[in-house]
DNA sequence: ACGCACAATATTGTATACAAAGCTGCTCAG
DNA sequence: CTGAGCAGCTTTGTATACAATATTGTGCGT
């Protein structure tokens, strides 16, 4: 069978600061996250070596190196003898990445607000917009990732990089948990949250700022059914024993 | 040259629970952990790939996967085409990661004093009696393994995975750390804030159990000395510009 | 017809071969 | 003597070949 092979797109390129241009199996594991992140890629789902190696025309070394990064990253997991499978968070593992949100992103968003440079503050109004761009086109995935892009952004100014690579780790994994847990079907009109927390941080109110984001997560926990029996062989029982 | 070869050490064995038994490339994996934790690795140190193939004695292949693994949770910093080397984490860095500390583990130990179980405590004393063992046999490397593992074996009581698993990551690096950039020489003699930790996750005592880690791990922090400039070149730098 | 055992197939795990990039040390011009 | 440039060697990056294991399909016996 003949298959698309996929023109591996250059990741941020063309970015003035030039640097160093991604590794291949880098460029692959990011198109695998960002799938994900748009639920373009459904959790459960087989992730073949061959299968990746023939779509983006690489070996399967790189594939393998590839899944492995989003394996430490838990957006994968990977089964001796048996294959990678895009993660399916048990209801445990869901709360506990919604916990651990609530505990480090109000933090942060207080701090990013008291850091918050002009500048700053003018990326986090463009990435709005996006958002609210690819809402119009009706471009839902792309919508729900850059919805997730702007907590990391947001922790990306507070300039803790090793807090913000636990969020970065953290938001992926909801976009897991969504895909599996989300409850209201009218997802993304919380984007005025944003709007909300955006010109807190502009404001440099601290307290206003972390005040929203808590109460911003805290909606978004609720919206989750974390009520279903945790289910361990990933979403085909769901399928057919009738949800 | 001939090279000793390594037995790879079954590590875990004989667990009662026999957990799968771990691929060989996390074998290695966990051994170079190991050496880091115990700091026979000093920070800067190349590891080859050869080397390593040659040393346990296993293809390049597996030699590679064991350092991306490492690479992924910044004990083992990957140059391309250059090499992997024991992660220099820089002040920066080293201040960030007990930043994060103090910020998780304290509401993790209140929450392992609530949690604890006889058998957990007994657990714990297990550990600092191995500990003291350790110290008194006059193996600083293992005594500052075990020191480190106390922490994670608290957070595991907590239950909380993911945070947990924060943890043990930031428990890694901070061996990186005080590689670098510790400054007394009688470094160890905080086992006595083990000891008190432990007692107040006994008497499940949430508050001091809090308390207590907070103080510990500002101690810790203390103890640093991260006023040195950003050297970007590893310790070759200090070894002769005169420290 | 059912179920177990075995064979065929497909997929992953590991090793190795080859290509590409970096580093070292030489040579030679100035 | 110094320094740039080139050549050879070393090490890493990638692809592929082979081995091991799980899964699927088939057939036989009951």
């Amino acid at each position: 069978m003949t298959r698309d092979i996929v023109q591996l797109p250059r990741l941020k390129a063309g970015h003035p600061k030039a640097r160093a241009e991604p590794t291949t199996h880098q460029v692959v594991a990011q198109n695998l996250s960002r799938a994900i992140h748009e639920h373009r890629l459904v959790p459960g789902l087989k992730l073949g070596e061959d299968e990746l190696a023939d779509i983006y025309n690489v070996s399967r070394t790189i594939v393998r190196t590839a899944l492995q990064t989003l394996s430490h990253e838990r957006l994968v997991d990977i089964k001796r003898h048996r294959g990678a499978f895009v993660a399916c968070p048990a209801p445990k593992e869901a709360q506990e990445v919604f916990e651990a949100r609530e505990l480090l992103e109000p933090r942060t968003a207080r701090s990013a607000a008291l850091k918050a440079t002009r500048e700053d503050v003018a990326q986090l109004k463009a990435h709005i917009e996006k958002e609210h761009a690819a809402m119009d086109a009706g471009d839902k995935g792309y919508a729900l990732y850059l919805s997730g892009q702007l907590h990391v952004e947001i922790a990306r100014i507070a300039a803790q990089d090793t807090i913000t690579s636990f969020i970065e780790s953290l938001i992926a994994r909801s976009s897991l948990v969504v895909a599996l847990y989300w409850r209201r079907e009218s997802a993304l009109c919380e984007s005025h949250a944003h709007d909300r927390l955006v010109e807190a941080i502009r404001a440099n109110d601290p307290a206003e700022a972390e005040a929203l984001m808590k109460s911003h997560l805290v909606d978004l926990h609720s919206a989750l059914d974390l009520n279903t029996s945790p289910r361990s062989n990933g979403p085909l029982r769901d399928m057919l024993l009738g949800r």
